[in-house]
DNA sequence: CTGAAAGCGCTAACAT
DNA sequence: ATGTTAGCGCTTTCAG
């Protein structure tokens, strides 16, 4: 079972190796003759072309690396999911890298692209420190998505958090909530910039922000929620940072014995499916992120292909969606 | 920035190549010297060997292919979790691809493995042709995961299912069920051996099955509950295929203004974070899924490392797990 | 313990 | 249109 190489192909094609290569290329410069020649060899003998040596002699390797931080959270995938189609419709292929939420294996995983020479690298989510992006960069073009960082070397492309905040205390403050509170982001995707958008429209409300710490998971949610509830400060409303938080808000919500969106409004962040569901039916924020994905690849391809080097920012307009979580508060 | 190679460290260490690879291999039989020299030198050149290059010259990759069939399903990503655990602790890599459901893109993916020369392939619930598999397991040791195939050539690592069913029914029976529909997970990882499982246990208590098909996403369940519904055949009980085909069956209970578990109970299967979240509290099996990733390597190991030519087929025990969408039946 | 040398399988000029 | 010929960067005998 060891593995034809193009050598055999050529030989039993009665070509030169070169020609195999053409062919495996789809060159216009090939006979028919010698084409179908070799196309029959080569299937004849189950030839595959070893990626390794190709990429070794190349130096391209039509590969993307994608990581992705946290693929628990359903909003991630969605992304993924863009990026794929994307890049297969270019013609690339792509090195899918999760890290799980450590930041270790993030920097492992980004290292591993580069060894492995990807013609580029997509960021999703991620917390390793912008200078260490910007190192990455240094050997290969790297595209953020959902993570603002402003960066001369890397490319991002970003929801406008800001606005989508904003959107959201807009319409809880339209329903008459004053006591609004935000269950922020931490570092994750986009925390800082909608727990800043929250800020700012609180204050254009007139109204004290309230924040309390939190993170992307239902885990976080559910104990920042706690944290509010029994902060002392009054609390009509909840905006968690995303669906997720959103969600482990919910359940401690009810453990207390209070309705949604009767006692309490509560809206998330990314318009997930688990936003979606009938019995969840959330007020979210959706970021359009099937666009997200193809917009990363455009940046990559941009870079590789027509040698772009200046870097560029692009943000994306969310809507809000209101579901059955948000009313206008009691009394 | 054009990146340094072995040579550039053996030049800058005053060594040769082969020295400079020994070190990097963490080999005992060089000299304190010669590896701090070359130790030194890689680290001022920002040295990192070449993958490609690697990998041409030594046959082997370290890495294990892992493809998973669905992202958006949140039972993946947790068995993704313990396989990159296990393979981290093992020393290997992780190519992870993911093919969003779609069969082509599958086949890609697995051939995409073995062009990069990958020393084993995990495979989760996918969905190419078993005689697909067997192919590719003919050039590279190959583990399927949560799907039941009788192979010489791969090994399978699998909850059971037919048991994990059969504890449902049992559990429905003993709340007073005898009208239970089985929504089944056509293709998806384990559906038919879940399907069985309850045929079998509902002849087991003399009652007739009653399957309805569908496939394992929220969409399939939804549209297969609704069929379920308005079949004219009595229904107190619906057993889910999994838990995402759960929710989308409760989406349409609600709709029908039915209640859960007071009108109709619920099932799933998987024991996923939507199944726990409170507000769902979805009654469902889990498959100890962290334990079938640590599994699945430990059988590519086997393979690589110790010879193993002789396939395995390993089962893993399900519990049920009794939450709040399953009660007596009504009347 | 260290160095020399022969590839791994393929690409990409350059010839013809 | 097709063949020749250098490498790509690394591993791995094999000598010394």
């Amino acid at each position: 079972m060891v593995k034809p190489t193009m050598d055999d192909v050529a030989r039993r094609a009665g070509v030169s190796r070169a020609l195999v290569s053409l062919v495996m290329h789809e060159s216009e410069k090939v006979s028919d003759r010698s084409r179908i020649a070799v196309l029959e060899a080569a299937d004849a003998l189950g030839y595959r072309p070893n990626l390794s040596a190709r990429h070794l002699a190349s130096k391209r390797t039509r590969t993307f690396g994608l990581l992705i931080n946290d693929l628990h959270n359903p909003y991630f995938p969605s992304v993924a999911d863009g990026i794929k189609r994307s890049a297969d419709s270019h013609g690339y292929r792509l090195l899918l890298n999760s890290a799980f939420l450590n930041e270790r294996d993030e920097r492992a995983a980004l290292e591993g692209f580069v060894d492995h020479n990807v013609d580029g690298v997509i960021l999703t989510g991620t917390k390793v420190p912008p200078s260490f992006i910007e190192q990455i960069a240094d050997a290969v073009p790297v595209v953020v998505v959902s993570r603002p960082m402003r960066s001369k070397r890397v490319d991002t492309i970003n929801n406008d958090d800001r606005l989508g905040a904003r959107l959201v205390v807009d319409h809880l403050v339209e329903l008459g909530h004053r006591d609004i509170c935000h269950l922020d982001g931490g570092r994750g995707a986009g925390g800082s910039q909608r727990r800043a958008g929250y800020e700012a429209a609180m204050r254009a409300h007139g109204l004290e922000p309230h924040v309390v710490p939190a993170a992307f998971t239902e885990a976080a949610g559910a104990r920042a929620a706690a944290n509010a509830l029994s902060g002392g400060r009054r609390v009509t409303a909840i905006f968690a940072g995303n669906d997720l938080s959103a969600v482990g808000a919910l359940d401690v919500i009810d453990d207390a014995g209070l309705a949604v969106p009767g006692d309490i409004s509560l809206v998330g962040y990314d318009n997930t499916f688990v936003a979606a569901l009938r019995h969840i039916d959330l007020t979210t924020v959706d970021q359009g992120r099937e666009c997200l994905g193809e917009l990363a690849v455009r940046a990559l391809l941009e870079r590789i292909e027509e040698g772009r080097t200046v870097a560029t920012h692009q943000v994306t307009p969310p809507t809000l969606v209101a579901r059955g979580t948000t009313a206008p508060p009691p009394g």
